[in-house]
Formats: structure tokens, sequence, C-alpha cells
DNA sequence: AAAGTATGATGGACACGTCAACTACCGGAG
DNA sequence: CTCCGGTAGTTGACGTGTCCATCATACTTT
């Protein structure tokens, strides 16, 4: 690649920092409008969300990381802190005997349908109606683009 | 607002949830390499960044923190490990006794010139790279789009 | 079947962030 | 000068994440 700077120039410099400031910026407030609606963090509402889905609201541990893309240990520790709060319990595995299963909990149940009009409507106001449609198009597109460069650099 | 939707479309969740995890992933990465290359965290880089460009690189506590966008107890706290590290020292101030000032210490000043290059080579590899140049100054307005709109949301 | 390896889950240690309480000091009103 | 509201900074409690060690169980190989 002839030419090819290993550094970024200035306005590169700054539209890298504007974009991770203020998407860090707006995480925080999607966040903060999820929490005062509902009393969920984002991982609690990751976690109802896909036990939710999940055929009698129960998922293998594991099965849970994945399907959230959390590493195992993460699950670990906020599922603790979610049974403290009786969203959810866990269970044994009746086929595996190492594995554990979480269970959704009425309260979690509760929770997490109070919280979902609210935060697809915070999702609304904050991000979407921020954006052009062609705004919106190019989000998409630049996460894309982003996400492929990322994986072809895992383990280069 | 004519026929105003409150909530999002597939579509528009879909995107949402790829832009958001997608800078999520960019976010941990480039503080992965930030990390394995110096030992410090985007924090420490924040902090070290602002003191190497202050005069004497020292700065009052309320100053740093106003400049780098952080509440003072965020900064307080981070100062505190920074100390630890031997990164920074601090120091009463002279003309407001209620104040105190952070001062860089060659430890600190060291670390932040091992990391800036290859910092600045990470943003370039897995961000302005993984752009063209049409995407990259997209993702610049959509910043400033989300910014104003959030701004103009604080509080409403 | 015994031995070795891989997997599922947990736990501790620590870094990081927020919130609210607290201390100490400043500067102005009276 | 005294009182008092505002400001500077710290601290403790707690939720959150990562890394790494550990343990028990499952699987695989011989």
């Amino acid at each position: 690649m002839p030419g090819g700077r290993k550094l970024p120039d200035r306005d590169e410099l700054s539209t890298w920092r504007d974009f991770i400031e203020t998407t860090d910026l707006l995480r925080g407030r999607i966040s903060a409008r999820l929490q005062a609606d509902s009393g969920l963090s984002p991982g609690d509402y990751a976690v109802l969300l896909a036990l939710t889905e999940a055929p009698d609201g129960r998922l293998r541990s594991s099965d849970l990381a994945a399907h959230i893309g959390w590493e195992r240990s993460r699950l670990s520790h906020h599922l603790g802190r979610m049974e403290r709060r009786g969203l959810i319990r866990r269970e044994e595995c009746l086929t595996d005997s190492r594995g554990a299963e979480a269970v959704l909990q009425p309260a979690g149940k509760t929770a997490f349908d109070a919280a979902t009009i609210p935060h697809l409507r915070a999702i609304r106001e904050l991000f979407v109606d921020a954006l052009t449609p062609e705004q919106l198009a190019a989000a998409g597109e630049i996460a894309a683009a982003l996400g492929r460069h990322l994986k072809s650099r895992e383990m280069p």
C-alpha cells in the first residue's frame, strides 16, 4: 500500500475522539434511562431478554453466555447478583452434573416487562431520532465494516 | 409530529444493536492494545495526556477533571491508583488550601511516551483503516449529530 | 478401566465507575 | 468578625468486568 502512513492525522484523530466519546455518552444515557425506568442495568436486561426468549425461561449458563456474548466468569458474577435480587434462580443441570441453569423468576419477568417498552422508546429517542435515515443506514454500514475489520484481525 | 411512532422498528433496532455492540468491541480492542503495549488503561492515558500538555506537568484536580470530562470523584479514585503506581504525585495547592494538584512523575512521563505511538497506530489500524474516507466522514457527522441531540436533551 | 485432557462453573483479587456522605476551606452578607 | 452557602477533594459502599486459579465432572485414548 503506497504511502501507507502509520499514524492518524489530526482530522482522523479528532474524528476518533468524537466518535468514541459520543458513543460512550450515548451508552451511558441509555443505561441511565433503563436504570431509572426499571431498576435494571443493561447487563440485567440482556440476561432477562435471553431468558425470556428461551423455552421455559431457562438456559444453561454456557449457552446463555454464548448467546449474549459474555465470558462465563462475567456471567457467573452477574447471575450471583441477580439471584440475590430474586430476578433469577440457579438450578443444577440434569443431563450434565457440571452444568447449571439460570431460571427466570417472576420478579425477573415483571422487571423485564416493565423495562422493555421504555427501553425501546429510549433507543428511538436518543439514537434513531438523532439521525437522518441516511445517517442511520450509514451507522449500520460503519458498524458492519468495523465488525468485519475487527474480526479479520482477531489473531493476526 | 405526525405519524410519530414511539418505538424503533426491526431494522432500526438491529442497527442499534450492531452499532452499540461494535463500538463496544472496538473500544475494548483499543484498550487491550494500549494495555499490552504500555501497561496503561485508557483512563491512565487520558490523565497523562492532560498532564503532559499542562505547564510544568501539573494541574488542579478540578481543572484536570473538567479537561477530560470526568467527575471529581472518579478522578480522585483514579489518581489514588495512579499515585500508588508512581505515575503521578499529589501536592497541596498553594493558593487554595482546599485544592490539590496532580503532578506528572518521571515514571508517568516514560509510560506515556512509550504508549502514545503504539496507541495512535492502533487507532489507525483498528478504526481509520476499517473505513473508507466517506465512511470516516460519515462517522464524524454521526457523532456530531448524536452529540448535539444528546446535549439538547440533557434536562428536557 | 485408568490416565490424561477438555469443559462447565465458580471464586478471589483487583481495576474501574457512580452515588452519596463527609471534611475542610473559600468568600460574601450581615 | 461571624455565620453561611458554595466549592474542592476524599472516602466508603457497592455494582460491574477481567484475569487467573480451582474444582468437579465429562470425554477420549490406550
